[in-house]
DNA sequence: ACAGACCGCGCC
DNA sequence: AAAGGGCGCGGTCTGT
């Protein structure tokens, strides 16, 4: 195993896993009579104290901490019944982290699994939460899967208290400990949102289709513009039909038509002088909105005025987000003016701009790269210092270095940005060596990326594509990291104002939906945030994470 | 009829 | 301008 963060900096003196996301734990346990919790000490044993459930959740202090087998199966749950917890442990999260870093992933990470583990008994498999129990409890997928005569409480605790051991044992304890802290929140921010939803107007939703793609049509039936666009491409392709939707008649239209391509991608057609060419660019992109979020998209997705995509916390490798059905982290920007605030709310948009290249400089403590990542637009700084100020090709060069591109444009800048900033390309260019090599790399905290399969094989291209994922990935997922803990901070914060909720969180873009009088403080908590964001990371470094932050009625207008 | 691969494009 | 990272989704196409 290789480590690609060098020049490690001590942070526990700044205190990640001490401050703001760390509390008293708590556990939860099950009872017959409607729930109550048991409390645990700070090592998970438990103190044998006990309290109601509901006088838990009501008379829970903001820095308790609840331990619970998986915020999926146990958080959804007490929402719908008016519950809110302000921290947790989850302990599935946690234990997929545990065994990435181990190079073990994709083990089954349920408390059962990591209860077997521990006793050395056969390891059950996870439960798929769409097909658990139809009246699941709050402890059944803890219940269900554990041998018989297992105390599920006993065995929560147990497990918890092996997290603790192993987080201990990480190379850095604090960096994993904030990781885990900032999972875990995440994850309950996750389904607060979608319990909450993204406020979105039908009626403004539907009036752009219908200027886009005419009126509506029942399921199946192209609209009438569609079927206009489908016919003018007839009739440049002389008569022949062709079908829009299918790459492979296009491309044998455009054969027809003595035109060789070698894809029906919209910038391959776009070079090609053909007059099918602007219909079926014009087609392709209404077509997309149609499919993607038509009324189709709208009856499925949107309710009583809300948007509630499903998201996935830790559904990606790098530690970003998923979500499952309707698409809830591409929203379309034709569509965003259906995103509105309510009467008398302001929307809060703020997104955290060039977060990658500023986490490379933080990461690799470049002193030149440190120094343009103070700068409020980095590459500009990079393009003054070493591009005689072309911007674009700064921005060009070091994107290619963090996504592995090694020719065309971006390969004389990349030789620059290799002269000017040493140290951070040299730890891009380990992590994608010790990638080629079917070595493991981690993002700053401790997230770790998956292993080779059995058959990989050392070989060129297999080799060379996982040296360009290693490369990004220990960006990727230090980005990740930053977002979720400025996520964390945010939502803590917002408990301190009245009727203000995250609506969305997309990678580095955050929404609040919040009393218009209320803009200003959501405001300084963004901006609060992302400081404290960098600091928990980084303790204090040069580099500064600014943001865009727009406070608007409409999602359309931000930016 | 259904499953899975591939394609192309939306987002970051 | 179009090479390189991560996704979800809906379309077609191919194989069973």
């Amino acid at each position: 195993m290789t480590r690609t963060s060098s020049n490690r900096r001590d942070v526990r003196t700044s205190g990640p896993g001490r401050g703001r996301l760390q509390g008293v734990p708590v556990l939860l346990v099950p009872a017959a009579d409607g729930g109550t919790v048991q409390h645990l000490a700070g090592n998970g044993t438990p103190t044998g104290d006990r309290t109601p459930l509901d006088t838990a959740l009501t008379a829970a202090r903001p820095e308790t901490r609840w331990v619970w087998a998986d915020t999926a199966q146990c958080y959804p749950q007490l929402l719908a019944a008016g519950g809110r917890v302000g921290r947790c442990h989850d302990l599935a999260l946690t234990e997929a982290l545990l065994l990435g870093y181990d190079g073990r992933w994709g083990r089954p990470r349920s408390v059962a699994a990591a209860w077997s583990r521990l006793h050395d008994l056969p390891v059950p498999d996870d439960v798929d939460p769409g097909e658990a129990t139809a009246e699941p409890t709050l402890f059944e997928p803890v219940r269900s899967a554990l041998p018989a005569g297992v105390d599920p409480v006993s065995a929560v605790a147990a497990v918890y208290a092996d997290q603790l051991r192993r987080i201990a044992a990480t190379e850095d304890p604090g960096r994993f400990s904030l990781l885990v802290a900032a999972e875990s929140a995440g994850a309950l921010a996750a389904f607060e949102m979608t319990a909450t939803g993204l406020p979105w107007s039908a009626e403004v939703h539907a009036a752009k289709l219908t200027e886009l793609l005419g009126a509506r049509t029942s399921a199946g039936v192209r609209p009438a513009r569609l079927v206009e666009l489908s016919a003018l491409i007839d009739a440049a392709f002389e008569g022949r039909r062709t079908n829009p939707d299918s790459p492979a008649d296009v491309l044998a239209a455009f054969t027809a038509a003595g035109r060789r391509i070698e894809s029906t991608r919209s910038w391959v057609l776009r070079k090609v002088d053909h007059p099918a060419v602007e219909p079926l660019l014009a087609y392709k992109k209404l077509a997309r909105i149609h499919a993607a979020n038509g009324w189709a998209w709208q009856e499925r997705w949107v309710r009583e005025g809300r948007f509630r995509p499903e998201y996935v916390p830790g559904g990606v490798v790098s530690g970003r987000w998923a979500t499952r059905g309707g698409g809830g982290l591409q929203i379309p920007k034709v569509l965003r003016g259906a995103v509105r605030a309510t009467l008398g709310h302001i929307l809060v948009v703020a997104d955290a701009g060039q977060l990658e290249p500023r986490l490379l400089a933080a990461l690799s403590e470049d002193p030149g790269m440190a120094t343009a990542a103070q700068a409020e637009d980095m590459y500009a700084a990079i393009a003054a210092r070493s591009f005689g100020g072309d911007r674009a090709r700064a921005k060009v060069g070091l994107l290619g270095a963090m996504y592995g591109q090694v020719g065309g444009q971006a390969a004389a800048p990349l030789a620059v940005l290799r002269q000017e900033y040493p140290a951070a390309l040299r730890l891009l260019e380990e992590a994608a060596r010790t990638g080629e090599d079917g070595g493991l790399v981690r993002s700053h905290l401790g997230r770790t990326c998956p292993p080779v399969g059995d058959d990989w094989v050392r070989t060129g291209p297999a080799a060379r594509a996982r040296g360009r994922f290693t490369r990004n990935f220990v960006v990727q997922a230090t980005a990740a990291e930053w977002a979720l803990t400025w996520l964390a901070v945010v939502r803590s914060q917002l408990t301190t104002l009245d009727a203000a909720e995250l609506v969305f969180f997309a990678h580095d873009e955050l929404v609040v939906h919040a009393p218009a009088e209320a803009s200003e403080q959501v405001v300084r908590i963004l901006y609060d945030g992302a400081l404290e964001a960098g600091r928990l990371l980084f303790g204090s470094t040069p580099v500064r994470f600014p943001l865009d932050v727009s406070t608007v009625g409409c999602y359309a207008d931000a930016g």
